[in-house]
DNA sequence: TGAACGTTAATGTATAGACATTATACTTGG
DNA sequence: CCAAGTATAATGTCTATACATTAACGTTCA
């Protein structure tokens, strides 16, 4: 009786073995792999099987395939990574603090800046909430929120007082595209009062534009208290 | 003599037409997506080309299938986003300017600070380096480096007066995995005087670790003008 | 009613074979 | 020697079929 080899598919089997060569430096870049039908007789398997892993593995990136010639591992993205921005109540439940939402301000108007009419087109209208993130009732973060309400004409009868709107969104209107852009600011008087910090101080801004479809969701610009906030990644390879 | 559907080969049509109900919002998170059966009959394909398409489709987290239920919709992730932290040489040359680095220190020691230890171990050797990037010969970010000697000895000799060390190493070490960290900071009076800029002025802080397999290679730490700088990323739902 | 059990309809995996496509390698003619 | 044409070996796609796995469904029995 032989012990089982693994309890996984053997296209993923496969899949793990080749890519765990790539990530360890044994395979680098520019090198070959073998060819289809060697897959087979190693691992004793259809051309199908070899076919789904090599496939899986070109999608992703991680190799390059040319017909009469080979696979081959690829060069590594330039440089790229992803980062989480987080959901701010997850981050801070999760940090151990207390999270908190507090209401600033509220108005509905129509959309006159370009910015605002860039969201909701020439005229639209739109919801405008300013609030502060608290953590263990200090605050973290300010954010300035648009709301497209031809989209969203749901959030006009939502109580923002002390929900935060980012969360209710996320729920109602998912999101399928978003471009962030962040920045280093220092507070301007207003900031530094909102965050309870000195003027000047260094703030991480983050700003993000979502989309439904090909319709505009929302604005927000979010600036966090830089001495208690920063961003993590993680990333490998692909 | 009929047009032809399309160019793109079967189960790739698929897969796009399914994505592209999802991205427009005409299915929504939660509904259900044809059986295959079903979708075998409108495309008048055998089912491992269905599922195929679908396959992909559930590794990249748009679906969620369950056995005798069936396929369906998944709910966006919670909130994440691909960050592109540019090769700085490429990043500057795309923006029309021209690119220069300047080497402003370079020494190599045993390690003895624990970030040194954690890199090259107890004892190994380090390169450390710092530069400025310039922009049409304005710094605009300055860097500073620490190269594991164990895992790259190369990098003893060659000449980086005036090379980017980031450049070089992606060239001759590609990484395969990365952690980065990104915070808000005020200028120090050093920094201010490498970047040309005023004490306190807001910066983005990049903090950058790389590994190849389980080696580590590389930390740095990049400043960058602030008011000179973002970072952007775009991302669409996975 | 409701808990246990067998049935069945869906997905998951794999096979063997076929033909299309294309970059490489080889051959031939100038 | 080089250019043009041809053969070939690799990947890309697709089919028809088979059996495994699993969760929903229906039925039976306490």
């Amino acid at each position: 009786m032989n012990a089982p080899v693994s309890n996984l598919p053997l296209h993923q089997q496969i899949h793990q073995d080749i890519e765990q060569q790539i990530r360890s430096g044994i395979l680098s870049p520019g090198d070959k792999i073998p060819f289809e039908h060697e897959l087979m007789e190693t691992y004793g398997c259809s051309r199908m099987t070899v076919n789904k892993a090599l496939s899986r593995l070109t999608t992703s990136g991680l190799i390059e395939r040319r017909k009469r010639a080979g696979s081959f591992v690829r060069l590594p993205k330039l440089d790229s990574t992803v980062l989480d921005i987080p959901d701010i109540e997850a981050e801070i439940l999760a940090r151990g603090e207390t999270y908190g939402f507090e209401l600033l301000h509220r108005s509905v108007h129509r959309a006159d800046t370009p910015d605002e009419c860039e969201l909701a087109g020439i005229g639209g209208q739109v919801l405008f909430l300013r609030g502060l993130h608290l953590a263990s009732g200090r605050p973290l973060v300010v954010e300035e929120r648009l709301i497209n309400l031809e989209t969203v004409p749901a959030a006009l009868t939502v109580d923002f007082t002390d929900q935060s709107p980012g969360h209710w969104l996320l729920e109602v209107v998912p999101w399928t595209q978003v471009e962030s852009q962040i920045s280093a600011i220092n507070a301007t008087d207003d900031i530094a009062a909102w965050l309870q910090g000195d003027k000047g101080m260094a703030c991480l801004e983050v700003e993000r534009r979502t989309w439904r479809g090909y319709e505009r969701i929302t604005t927000v610009t979010q600036i966090y208290d830089g001495a208690r906030y920063s961003f993590t990644a993680r990333f490998d390879h692909d």
